[in-house]
DNA sequence: CGTCCGCAAGTAAACCTTTACATGGTCGGC
DNA sequence: GCCGACCATGTAAAGGTTTACTTGCGGACG
């Protein structure tokens, strides 16, 4: 069996508040004191058990994060926010994605609940009754991308509804006329933002041309497809993510369709590869890493003093990036 | 603070291991019994303490998984691969990426032994005293992707060797004669492997072109560049990774460069997108979620049976999948 | 030389749950 | 009508660590 705290005191001759006492480095210890210890937890593998340890601390130094089911590079590259934000503060990342529907989330979230220290939600299933049922009310949490409005929590939301407004305008400002959008999956908040925004930037003789879309390249690449044949056809796309827009890009190419001459496109995320595709493409900027990293460090904060209130939901700004996809800039490299 | 099964057992008028027994769902409880106690959890939000459980069962029913700084979609599928077997065993996944050196991956690794049932460890540090000086000897350790032969622990490896010998003899098939390579990260051993089948595969009177990079698509941006200048010009390109043949392909276009006509070029991972890109990639299909599941379930049975010995590396097979960039079939829809 | 202080180290309680064992009551069989 | 079995539930120990409090010792100071 792996060694304890006891095996180490009597292998090195002192209490197991001593070893306790040199393992965290506090109090003062005789020098000589603290390398037998050492020595002697070296030689038996000590490691300390982060279960008793958290049972007496009452603090786990973890922190959960419920994922949606997610693709491609967001996810990682959200991941990467959070990771790296947590490493510099010492904490743990326990990680729960890929549940298709509420009855799994909530699983996870009550499966999680015991365990850390706060929680990160991003999850299309939370709002107020979701979270409130399946929490005990102390636990820190924060929200990411989910629906706005929950005065619980501290929440973080990119601007969806800006930044689709301002790929719509763009698309008109570059003489398109007849902008076709890309949805994301039915019920996902941020797909509804964006399309509010592409709404809402529609020119009053313009009509929505909406397709269906769940997210990943394939829906994008089926959505395409029908776009291609489409009559009238549509003379800009734009697809609610980066994926989509992708797989989009390709089945235009196989009906035959130029990219910007026929058809401007336009996508969402700004994640890494859409600058290398060709054409690359012209997208909204999000800052995926900075939006794990800014979640995570509020969620420290409330972990800290969770008496203060929440404040506002943070909005995320978002850039528009124009690359060659919707016709308005010579090739150039990847910036 | 937290309610505890105490709290319940009192407000429900029953003893803690009735709850308990009520809460884990075993034993004969009377259904009334048990409706009472239900009742009592829920009023009080209980959610029974990881801690003090795992410190009992001397189980935490938690996996970590141990990455090295991963970009993109091979990161994101591996993940979606550990966290789908992982939930599917009811187990959590502790995740700790984007360590650097091996000194961060040392701290990494200790601050998760005591926490974690098992471990999967993919870092390119893992080599035997790496893992004997950071581990307790009998901490269940399932390596992926790591250099081969650790007797010690069950491994997984992908093939390839053998899938850069097949991507490397298909170029040469197609007619071509120059065939550069744009080459992984120093020190990483799938990036070795890679390598090594490459130089294997050449043809006696063609001469080794090794370009440097990282695994990033800004690496294969910068190697396409050099490529594209250097005289005489290779007629092939075989990247180790996907990201690196869609930046290298970026770049190959903004030199004005014609692939397939110009140049072949062949990638390796069949990240999800490489069918997207124009021309879409052929490349060397890894089958990145499987290797997740496969070296958790693996893993989990070490953790069930210590005492059998690892056996022999598994060797996961991969398969060639041509499309467009290599020259050698005409466009077609995604497969 | 006696007293007090401070330092190093030890003792033991507390954290919360699971589970082996104990208890008491009911019911069936003879 | 009595004994044993069984069922529902209760009691208490155990698990490994941290930490408040205690102990014992040596040195400084009066």
């Amino acid at each position: 069996m792996l060694a304890t705290i006891r095996d180490v005191a009597h292998a090195a001759n002192v209490s197991v508040a001593t070893v306790s006492r040199v393992m965290n480095d506090i109090d003062n210890v005789l020098p000589e004191t603290k390398k037998r210890v050492l020595k002697a937890a070296a030689a038996l593998r000590f490691t300390p058990s982060g279960a008793a340890r958290s049972l007496i601390t009452r603090r786990t130094d973890t922190i959960g994060a419920l994922l949606p089911d997610l693709y491609g590079e967001y996810f990682s590259e959200f991941i990467r926010g959070i990771d790296q934000a947590a490493r510099a503060r010492g904490l743990h990342l326990l990680l729960s994605s890929s549940h298709g529907d509420a009855v799994e989330a909530a699983a996870a979230l009550r499966a999680m609940a015991g365990r850390v220290d706060g929680l990160l939600v991003m999850s299309p299933h939370a709002d107020v009754d979701f979270l409130s049922h399946n929490l005990p009310g102390s636990l820190p949490v924060v929200l990411v991308n989910t629906a706005v409005g929950l005065p619980r929590h501290a929440t973080f939301v990119v601007d969806n509804f800006g930044g689709a407004h301002a790929m719509t305008r763009h698309l008109f400002a570059a003489g398109r006329k007849r902008i076709a959008f890309i949805n994301g999956p039915e019920g996902n908040p941020e797909a509804r933002e964006r399309l509010r925004g592409y709404r809402a930037a529609l020119r009053k003789d313009a009509k929505a041309l909406v397709f269906e879309g769940d997210f990943t390249e394939e829906s994008g690449w089926a959505a395409g497809c029908r776009i291609a044949q489409t009559r009238p056809r549509p003379d800009a796309i734009f697809a609610a993510n980066d994926m989509m827009a992708i797989g989009c890009l390709a089945a235009l190419a196989a009906a035959g369709l130029r990219v910007p001459e026929d058809l401007s496109l336009g996508g969402f995320d700004d994640i890494p590869i859409s600058r290398y595709v060709a054409p690359a493409l012209t997208t909204i900027r999000v800052p995926i890493a900075a939006l794990g990293t800014a979640a995570l460090d509020a969620l420290v904060k409330v972990i800290g003093a969770p008496e203060i209130e929440p404040g506002r939901p943070v909005v995320m700004p978002v850039d528009l990036i124009v690359r060659r996809s919707c016709g308005a800039v010579p090739p150039a490299p990847p910036t």
